[in-house]
This record gives C-alpha cells, structure tokens and sequence, in this order.
RNA sequence: UGACCGAUGGUGUAACUGGCAACACGUCUGAUUUUGAUUCAGAAGAGUCCAGGUUCGAGCCCUGGUCGGUCAACCA
C-alpha cells in the first residue's frame, strides 16, 4: 500500500456512514468465500477491500465460509484459505461458518411460513424452472403455492426429519412470480440434500440456498457494510427483503466490480477444470492465477497487496494488463532479492592465461539497491560457465556481450577477451578460449580499458547443477472466456520450459523456498516447494524488465 | 420485446461534487549504470459513447438513444 490513492467509492460511503454515527461509527466487514476450491488473485483484489477498508476506519472483518452445498465443500479448502488470507497478512476478528447458523436459519424458515411468507413445493426442477418464466415473460405460480401454514409446517418438519428423497420437495418465499426481478419468483430457500456436511456431518439434510443464508449471516454477525461482487446486484432486494420480513439486523449490500486479468482464467469452476483435466500440475502450479501459485512463484505479499491497491475499486468491469502485477512483484523484489549468478543455458569458457588448478574468491554485492545487504565471496578459476546467447559468432549490431577478438566484463570479476571458440558438428558454439586482463579486476582495476557489456558466470568446478522452470502466460488470448469455443482450446502450450541444466553459483545450495533472488541480467528466481539440497529447482517469478529483446523484434 | 448496472488516453483509476481532464502501468526519447535491470530527465497519447437540453460554464445535472455487462442453477 505505498501509493497513495484518493478514496474508492465504498471508502467514500463508509466514511459518510461513520460520520454520521450509522451503527454507532461501528465498521465490520466479512470475507465469504465458498470453500470448494483455492483463492485466485481476484479473491484477493476482495480480501484487500474487505480487510482493508475496515482496518482504515477502526473496524474488523469476519472470515465467514459459505458452506451451504455439501457436495462441493471440502475441509482441504477451508486449510487453504485460511493460508492464503494468512500469508496475504490480514486477520480476521472471527472465524465463522454458515453451517454455524443452520439451526437459526431453520427457525428463520419457519418464522417465514408461520407469515405465510413461505411454502413447501412439490414440484420438481424442471416444473418450477417452467413455471419460472424468462426475464421477458412472467411466471406462473406453483399449484402448491396456497397450501395451509399448518401444513407448510408440517411438511417442513418432515423434510427436516428426512422423510422425503432429495429433489422431492423444496421450501420456497411466497414473493412475486410476475416480478421483473427473477430473483423475487418465489425462489427456493431450502432443498434436500441427503449428504454429509463437512462440519455437520449428517446432522442436517436439508441446506438453506445462498440467498436465505448470506443475508441473515451478515445480519447474525451485525455486518455493517457487506461487500461483494455486482453480479450479486440483482440479489440485492432479496437479501433486503428477507431481512425487513425477519425484522433483523440491517446489513447492506453493495458490490464492486470483479478484477479480472488478461491471459488468464478467473473463475473457480473453470480453474477446477484446468487442475482435473491436468492442463496444470494442480491448484498451486505457477502458472495459475491462484494465490497459492503465485506464493509458490515468488510472488510476495506485499506486491500483492500493492497491485490490489492500484487496480482501484469501481463498478464497471475491467480487464487488468497481467503485466501490471509483473510491475508490482518486479519493484518489490527489486527491493529485496538478493543478486545471485546463474548461468541458464551454460556455455563453457576456458581462460587460457589463468592458472591452472588456481581459484580465487572475488567479493560481490548481494544486492546494489540495498547497503544494509552485504557482500558475499565467490570463487573464480579457469574454467567458467556463461550464458550461451552472452556470445554470437557474427555479432549483430549493438550486440554488445562476447564475439570472437571482442571483450566484455564479467560481472564482479575481470575484463575477458575472447580468443577462439569451439563447435560441434550441429553448427552450435560448445567452448569459448579467452584470456583475461589481470590487472581489471573489480574494484581495483588499473586497465584502463572501457567496455560496454557485463555478463554474469559461474566457476565451473565449483558450479551447482538445477532445474530452472520458466513460465509464460498460461493461455494465448487475453480474454480466453469470451473467445469461440471451449476455453482450454486457448492454452498455451509452451507456457513451461524446463531447463535441466543450469548452473548456479555456490552460494545457492543453502536456498529454500520461500527465499527471493535475483538471477542477474536474468529475472527473479525462488526455490520450489520441489527443491531439496540434492536436487536444487528454481521458479523464475518475473523476468527482468529487458528493452534488449525489444530492440532486437523490432 | 423486461429489470438492474455501467461507459473518461492502449489498460486501470481520478477530477475538491458544475470551473476548460490528473495519476499509475504501458509506449517512445535521452542521461547514468560492473545487471541492456534499477535510477533520473523528458515526450507522445483522451477532449470524457452519441444527440439534444439546463447553465455564464457540463466528464459531472436532465431527456432520448447507442454499446457493454448481469439476471431465467434445488451453485455461490
């Protein structure tokens, strides 16, 4: 949050609300998320409002999961959610469940039908979708809409007892099947579920719909302000409804626009899809746009945050360049990597005027941008690994790294000329013979000489061997949902490289995950969860930003 | 041929509630640089969906259009 930005919308009506002493100046807000699958990075555009906006006027949010339909609900998303909200750093003031208010909803329903306000139907869903209406055309009303409060009761009972088969009965609001509202079409309230719950177990098989349970939750909590989506807009009147009829708590509603981001998918069901159709390694593959991906990636809390506060809060949908969040990880990981060297495609170079079997340790900065980070040492010898494309036999112009007679800096080290290179039969460049300036070394160099191009190494023998994983955007359109056709047929089939053999300075054996570095000259890199002391792998986060490439495609 | 919501540079968000459109990303120059990164300096790019109206004055108000989104799950 360190760009300043004038207040959103709800921040302005929130400020106006405590102003006036609405709720006695009390500000809580809620998170709702349904556990049947992992947050995305939408969710936390979400996380950031709610929590946020709450924490600027001196009041709380509520976690609350929305787990009212047992067949999709699963314990390992409520761990992973409360992981993601966790590591995004926001607390919440209570952990709450929509299952925690089943039996006071149950009494909610029947205070509904003992108003007369409700009915138990015996249609099934086809005949209630018929008599439903379109959005033009008006609906019909149930021939069981007038049955007695005595026997809505009765009836209501009997579902709750398990009497009747699931889809063989529903409890519905007796509202307005002419209604321009298609929500106010008497819609359903409960339906029979013979399934276990995952916190109830088997105690109920009958669940309230999302519409009769996140009003009187907000409501039961004394949510002050309710914050959601704008596709619940048209939901709105019903959740007033219900809480006028029920004579509660006066929650309030009001929705923003979703974020949405370009080259990705942003809906649970559809990276659901990507997970159990292994297009993705899972839920936290990098390539997702899940929270825990991006964790995994490298991605930093604060980057995160900090893109959620420049993508603002407004009412009309939007499709964020992806290469605005790359912009919030780039100025906080170059902050606080630390600059390593790592040699991607490796290229041998042998150093003819070097000793041999002699190596010496060369001092290195472990980050420019930041004093308080130290030096390091690392070894240099005569034999070295650079970057394959830090040489071109018949340099283009402004090519300014290695070609046969021309010299370039190694990085922290000396000034190398090189001398003569080595092919293999396919034409490909496999050693590089060159001979270096002994007197340029970093720091104290006497030289004299200027030249344009640094590039990064590593000693050979001293070099650790990784696996590198580089990922690009997971689809090949920018807005894959409303292409032709079924999403998936826009993946990317090139959004993994895995390369097998690079080689990394010494210092990395010690890498974790979880730890940040910068690959000079080549992106931000972290350990994956896949990453152990025998067998060192890398996710490369975000690339650097390079106008080279560009200059070049030109 | 319904109801509701929205429309400001390429993208996203502002505009002190009516006073001749700003910020960020991106793009393009140039400087610095032992990371073609960072940093620094600068530039281009919208006249606010359209048409009327109110007003001395409209991106903000009114009217009518146009375009886009949402709503017809026993999902949330």
């Amino acid at each position: 949050m360190s760009t300043e930005k004038g207040p959103n919308f709800l921040a302005e009506i929130i400020a106006e609300d405590v102003k006036n002493g609405k709720h006695g100046g009390r500000v809580l807000t809620r998170f709702p998320p349904e556990p049947n699958g992992y947050l995305h990075i939408g969710h936390s555009k979400s996380i950031c409002l709610n929590f946020g906006i709450a924490q600027q006027f001196g009041g709380k949010t509520n976690l609350r999961f929305d787990d009212t339909n047992p067949e999709k609900e699963e314990t390992e998303y409520v761990e992973s959610i409360k992981a993601d909200i966790k590591w995004l750093g926001f607390e919440w003031a209570n952990e709450f469940y929509a299952s925690d208010y089943f039996s006071k909803l149950y009494a909610f329903a029947v205070r509904l039908i003992e108003k007369n306000l409700a009915y138990v139907d015996d249609s099934s869903a086809e005949e209630i979708a018929n008599m439903k209406g379109t959005p033009t055309t008006p609906g019909m009303e149930s021939p069981y809409r007038l049955r007695t409060t005595e026997e809505n009761l009765d009836l209501f009972a009997r579902m709750r007892k398990g009497e009747f088969k699931d889809g063989e009965k529903v409890l519905r609001a007796r509202i307005d099947m002419t209604s321009p509202n298609m929500h106010f079409r008497d819609p359903i309230l409960y339906r029979i579920k013979h399934t276990d719950h995952h916190r109830t177990g088997s105690e109920w098989c009958i669940y309230p719909m999302y519409d009769f349970a996140h009003g009187q939750s907000d409501a039961i909590e004394e949510i002050t302000h309710s914050i959601c989506t704008l596709e619940f807009e048209v939901h709105r009147p019903l959740y007033e409804w219900f809480i006028s009829k029920l004579e509660l708590f006066p929650s309030h509603q009001y929705e923003f626009a979703r974020l949405n981001l370009n080259y990705t998918v942003m809906s649970k069901r559809k990276l659901l899809q990507l997970v159990n159709d292994k297009h993705v390694s899972g839920w936290d593959d990098p390539r997702m746009p899940t929270i825990s991906a991006l964790r995994r990636r490298g991605y930093t809390p604060e980057s995160i945050r900090n893109f959620a506060e420049r993508v603002g809060v407004a009412r009309r949908e939007n499709i964020i360049d992806v290469g605005l969040l790359e912009f919030c990880v780039r100025e906080d990981l170059n902050k606080k990597a630390t600059r390593v060297m790592a040699v991607l495609d490796p290229l041998k170079m042998i150093i003819e005027n070097y000793p041999e079997g002699k190596s010496e340790m060369l001092t290195t900065d472990n980050n420019t941008e930041d004093e308080k980070a130290g030096t390091r040492e690392i070894p240099f010898s005569r034999e070295l690994f650079i970057e394959a494309d830090d040489f071109m036999e018949t340099p283009e112009k402004k090519f300014f790294r290695l070609a046969p007679g021309k010299m370039v800096r190694l990085k922290s080290a000396f000034i190398v000329e090189c001398t003569d290179f080595e092919k293999y039969e396919n034409g490909k460049v496999s050693l590089i013979r060159a001979r270096y300036v002994p007197e340029s070394k970093s720091g104290q160099d006497t030289s004299g000489l200027q030249v344009k191009g640094v590039i990064h190494w590593v000693s050979a023998q001293h070099a650790v061997p990784a696996e590198i994983r580089l990922y690009e955007r997971l689809f090949n359109v920018e807005d894959p949902s409303s292409e032709e056709g079924d999403f998936k047929e826009y993946i990317n089939p090139d959004s993994l490289h895995i390369l097998k053999n690079a080689m990394l300075e010494p210092s990395l054996k010690e890498s974790k995950p979880g730890m940040l570095y910068q690959f000079m000259r080549k992106g931000y890199f972290t350990p994956d969860k896949d990453s152990s002391a025998e067998k060192l792998v890398f996710n490369r986060t975000v690339t650097l930003k390079d106008s080279f490439v560009k200059e070049t495609t030109k």
